[in-house]
DNA sequence: ATACATTTGCTGTCTAAACAATAGTTGTAT
DNA sequence: ATACAACTATTGTTTAGACAGCAAATGTAT
């Protein structure tokens, strides 16, 4: 359904107009379905996205700043988020010797059987996303969605 | 910057997990975009939004579910929303006579003013979100995320 | 007329995000 | 050595969203 339809559009938008609204609103359906699917691992999709970070290190542990640059979207609170794994026994944190400030965050065995658990089903929820597109058009959508972000200011 | 670079990914993704992964990234950079835009009116985006459907009404009156179903982010707590734009005397909200379950939202003279108000600078946002790509990119783009969100179940 | 289901909106509660302020640690200039 | 700036993470507070339950009004079947 075209964006105009979805959200009723009483008058004609612009171009420009729609691929924001469209951005929005798409976004967010991604999201929902995002959310949905990794509820029944009683995870968010930002703590998995954490996860995947930390198993991306391959044993070297990461320290928030690290993660956070790294995050879908950056939010201001990471401790909390990283805490809340911690509590599940999905993640260790531990202070830095050489640099007290710094934490060192790994995922944990746990971490790891669940993730490999997520892995078979994940394939699931990227075609209920994805799955109207050809590989073509899922490529020229990733272009889009690129140049979209260019900084050129 | 590719997406695999904006999160700076340590292993290969296939086309469709990075499509994923690049619709919850941009969905939320043009999020964070949004609510900067919108903050200099003391507005959210979904405020915003939900004033440009009742000015989309022209002088009807809209009931909640109405609003709801052409909301970009269709969330339970509408009641709310209104609510504060209510207190901010940008809507009136009265309930309906035939039928006394539902309210009768109108948007208010401040709200239209405000309104035009921002007609005057969206512009500038609509840039700074799709001014990198041309006409037809956009078009492409939308034709897309249409295409990404048809059910076929 | 009455009972019951449905519609519509409101409210309470819990969780997550935005924002700002702070504490502790380290680096650097004098 | 000391003072001060910068870095890193944590915490408190406020606001927004998700979810569930509730209440009032209306529609419908008997």
């Amino acid at each position: 359904m075209s964006i105009e339809k979805e959200i009723k559009a009483s008058v004609k938008l612009s171009i420009h107009q729609k691929t924001v609204i469209n951005l929005l609103f798409t976004g967010g359906w991604v999201n929902e379905k995002s959310t949905e699917f990794f509820k029944q691992f009683d995870l968010s999709t930002q703590q998995y996205n954490v996860l995947r970070i930390l198993r991306g290190q391959k044993g070297e542990p990461a320290n928030l700043c690290d993660v956070q640059e790294r995050m879908i979207s950056r939010m201001s609170n990471t401790t909390r988020l990283i805490e809340k794994l911690r509590i599940k026994d999905l993640v260790t944190r531990v202070q830095c010797e050489e640099n007290r400030r710094k934490v060192e965050i790994r995922i944990s065995q746990k971490g790891l059987d669940l993730l490999a658990l997520i892995d078979t089903k994940i394939g699931v929820h990227e075609r209920n996303v994805t799955g109207n597109l050809t590989n073509e058009e899922a490529h020229l959508l990733n272009g889009l969605l690129d140049k979209l972000r260019v900084k050129n200011n």
